[in-house]
DNA sequence: AAACAACTTGAACGCTCATTCAAAACATGA
DNA sequence: TCATGTTTTGAATGAGCGTTCAAGTTGTTT
């Protein structure tokens, strides 16, 4: 070895930052030249071309949620307890101006001709979908808590579309709460 | 008058289709003209410019689903049944090897640095929840018809997500069950 | 049949895109 | 200190992008 190379953590925050606002496609690698502070031959040695960055930096925000999800069940509180409150967040986010759905989501949305990069992040989801599961399946029969999983994620599918065009905080709580009924809202 | 155009519907229908499964950004001038077979004059005669087309070719689109949800609500039969046909409908669609979501959900979230076009689409977004409203307040109290139309309308957002990663057509009917419970699902 | 207006044609334009690569800078081992 | 291998630099490249426009075609009016 000789010298190390850029701070790869930091390549990536900053890389995903821009892809998740402006999208794939639209977001030129001279932008990401800018925003990294990276020269064009540092980028392609170490993520090879655009779609390795974009992979790489999709890896990066998925191992992020999943780890993040995963702490927040360590929690010291019920698993449906916990799953209100990560809603609450979801509807939190969802009203903010800069709002720009879930990274997933709208990647998934945007490159579905991609059947390669399609199929990554299909599997990142799954494995958050696993992780509600799991944590359902201490308290219900798996089978109930797989149908449960699935609607707590069309749920946090549906708010990630929802929430570009409503700003009702209000609304959006009560029509979970109608959706989701089998969950301890507060009052 | 002189000289007819060249069919604006036809021309509308197949953009609409390319724009619908590529994306916006990824969709060329180029392969507009070839799937339209206009010279790109006629196009730009037509339509002043890409922005133009695109927004022209979301408007044919959502009036056209407008249409047809109004013509579903035109049948004899309760509100409810309806509403439960058009989510086994939506479930079908998403569990086809070329779906591609919504054009309007696609499009909402990949355009929102561009804040007309986004606007645009909330519009029509808002104007499909309207219809839900309306009809679920032959039947409930207004404010509960809200409630439930949002809830409907985040579930929909929710399969045309899920439906990318998803084959599973029982489950997904499963998990719409358990989150529309009031709505009368056979047996 | 001539003049006019509306539409179509398609080559051409300037620009930005993703990507390349030879040269320079740097860290390490001998 | 020098040789070696790795990383950075940044100008350059060709391809493809959205768009323009002068010339050609076509239908209508007189």
């Amino acid at each position: 070895m000789s010298k190390t190379q850029f701070d790869r953590q930091d390549v990536l925050h900053k890389a995903t930052s821009l892809f998740w606002r402006v999208g794939y496609n639209a977001t030129s690698m001279q932008a990401l030249f800018k925003v990294t502070g990276l020269k064009p031959g540092s980028v392609y040695l170490a993520f090879g071309n655009k779609e390795g960055l974009f992979k790489e930096s999709l890896k990066f925000y998925a191992s992020a949620s999943i780890d993040k999800l995963n702490k927040k069940f360590k929690q010291n509180q019920s698993v449906e307890k916990i799953i209100c409150d990560l809603l609450f967040s979801f509807v939190e986010e969802a009203v903010q101006s800069e709002y720009c759905s879930c990274y997933l989501v709208k990647s998934q949305l945007e490159l579905d001709d991609q059947p390669q990069t399609k199929h990554y992040i299909a599997e990142y989801l799954a494995a958050i979908e696993k992780i509600y599961v799991e944590q359902l399946a201490t308290i219900y029969p798996v089978e109930e808590a797989q149908i449960k999983a699935m609607s707590i994620m069309i749920h946090i599918f549906g708010l990630r579309v929802y929430g570009y065009h409503t700003q009702n905080k209000q609304s959006m709580l009560s029509s979970l709460q109608l959706g989701l009924p089998w969950l301890p809202w507060p009052s």
